[in-house]
DNA sequence: CTGTTAGCGCATTCAC
DNA sequence: GTGAATGCGCTAACAG
């Protein structure tokens, strides 16, 4: 492998000015400069980047860690942060997680090996072993769709989202509504935009009946299930109380509660109204199109690799933003 | 940020033994291990990659070249690269072009400033300036999904699997089938399926009329026009020949062809048979479920990381992997 | 404008 | 069993 040093050489000038036109940095003359690039241009030298890191202390690699990469929201996440980060000549470490939250820490210690300049995390919880070793771990760093007090953070307006989602089926005329949900610990999704659902309901005095209520995994055939679940609850079966719409957090979910109604029989939105969370890409071509809101997540990445940067390069950065989101009506209620 | 010399200070002992210690390498005194460890342990000290990497030459980074995230086949291959590398300790530099042709070659230059062990590239094209750089990067290279003479290589059997849903289609009687495809330059999917379409049309003496056979780009919409243009061909116009079914080469594709039908009132399968390629998780869901070529992306990319690192490692290696594919039936014919 | 000197943090001889 | 010496490829003072 030629070295700077081979270069040196052959142009008959130190290091040091090879450095600097290789940087563009301090006086170089024309002459010097010419017989610098040729031999770069002859040798096809490339510079290594250890070597360059090694002596400033900048890797210009930032870690994104992730749940998975099979989602919509992951995939756009990290197709905005990719755009935004090669702005700045910056790449990115892949830290596939797959869904287990122990390699949530474990990755973090791996990006510190790498000495990466920064950090993004797009968070399915907040739990104090997480949070105590993000904030020692000393490199800057952002989550995504999670808060924590002294993290930064690019969150989705998710409490106010369900929120105005709800109200807008209740002004549509729904008054039985049900909720597919996920596990709270995501606080995000699990727990935010459940508050947000019952609090509108209990803002207009509408009762959520027991079994209505349910609690689902990330996936479409657990959307099935948990449509499956809610439809056959005691006071569904006894006829005393059917719901006439559902509210799912996210798209996939939405979609398998979708598929079990399909099989049923049970018409959409006639029978039973629905929408989602994500607007993921399948959601307008679904029968019906499917309601759902839009969090922006290309947008979130770029702001979180923009804060980033800001953050790493000294300049001034925001400690929490909250993205707005965007309803999208369409047929499916 | 502590080194390795405070480390080797705080235990009495030379940096040598600390490295000793660090990597299980050589003799060290149970003694002298004791102190070192405590002295880790105190200090939170974490070895820097870069300096090994800039000593060792090696970076224990792989870099993975992509058109885009954004679809399942992408984000399943990169989950396989990324289970199959972080079982050896191997770490990804994402790279997207985000389906920008030129900056393939731009993010080669970039992994090789970077040092990365070895890349892996999901390609959409062979072209010669391409493959060029590819060959004088001299860095080990696999590429996914498109074969060059060459280069490693780990691709799907389009032809024989385009052949083999062809064949069912006309077992099962449909005579007058349509063709959805893309740009030929991409080798594997737009002339192999395609060339797969056509030959076995060919052997049961079927007839592809003019106008059956179209090009989309890589999105659902594009499907839905091809399928208008498809349907509003000459030939199909004059009803002297309407299609009774379609093959479109990826399920993206297959599924806005099925949003135009519904739209016109064209029942699946009754009045039209329709199949894609990809398995992607929705098609399960569709309205009706949707026949389509699962090729196993996952797989493909644990294979390309094995065979990358063997390579790497100076094992034996296969210089070209064509995977089985298999087809799933459903009732969209 | 340019070169000399001095490390960055680590692994690897080669002695002891 | 252990340590001193050396250098990986590069940048950053500091002199000239």
């Amino acid at each position: 492998m030629v070295t700077i040093k081979d270069i040196a050489e052959m142009a008959k000038v130190s290091r040091t000015t090879v450095s600097r036109v290789l940087n563009s940095s301090g006086y170089v003359s024309e002459d010097a400069r010419k017989r610098v690039e040729k031999a770069i241009e002859e040798t096809g030298y490339i510079p290594s980047q250890h070597a360059k890191s090694l002596r400033t202390k900048k890797t210009k690699i930032v870690g994104v860690i992730l749940p998975t990469i099979q989602t919509e929201t992951s995939s756009r996440i990290v197709t905005g942060i990719g755009e935004e980060l090669s702005k700045h000549g910056y790449e990115i470490i892949l830290a596939n997680t797959n869904l287990k939250k122990e390699k949530e820490i474990e990755f973090l210690e791996l990006l510190k090996v790498r000495r990466v300049d920064g950090i993004i995390l797009i968070a399915t919880n907040t739990e104090p072993d997480l949070v105590e070793k993000i904030k020692d771990i000393n490199i800057p760093l952002v989550m995504i769709g999670q808060a924590v007090d002294g993290v930064m953070s690019i969150t989705y307006d998710d409490y106010n989202a369900a929120r105005e989602l709800t109200h807008t089926f209740i002004t549509k005329g729904y008054r039985e509504i049900a909720f597919i949900g996920v596990d709270e610990t995501d606080r995000a999704v699990g727990y935010l935009r459940k508050k947000g659902f019952l609090d509108e309901m209990e803002a207009h005095g509408l009762k959520v009946n027991e079994g209505w209520v349910q609690e689902a995994i990330f996936d479409i055939d657990s959307g099935h299930d948990a449509m499956e679940r809610i439809l056959s609850s005691p006071s569904v079966s006894d006829q005393k109380s059917v719901p006439k719409a559902v509210i799912a957090v996210t798209d996939r979910l939405a979609i398998g509660a979708m598929s079990y109604l399909k099989k049923e029989g049970i018409r959409v939105p006639e029978d039973m109204g629905i929408a989602g969370f994500g607007a993921s890409e399948i959601a307008q071509y679904l029968d019906p199109p499917l309601t759902t809101v839009d969090n922006q997540n290309e947008k979130a990445g770029e702001k979180a690799a923009r804060q980033l940067i800001n953050r790493i390069t000294g300049r001034e950065y925001s400690e929490k933003i909250v993205l707005n989101y965007r309803l999208i009506w369409r047929k499916s209620l």
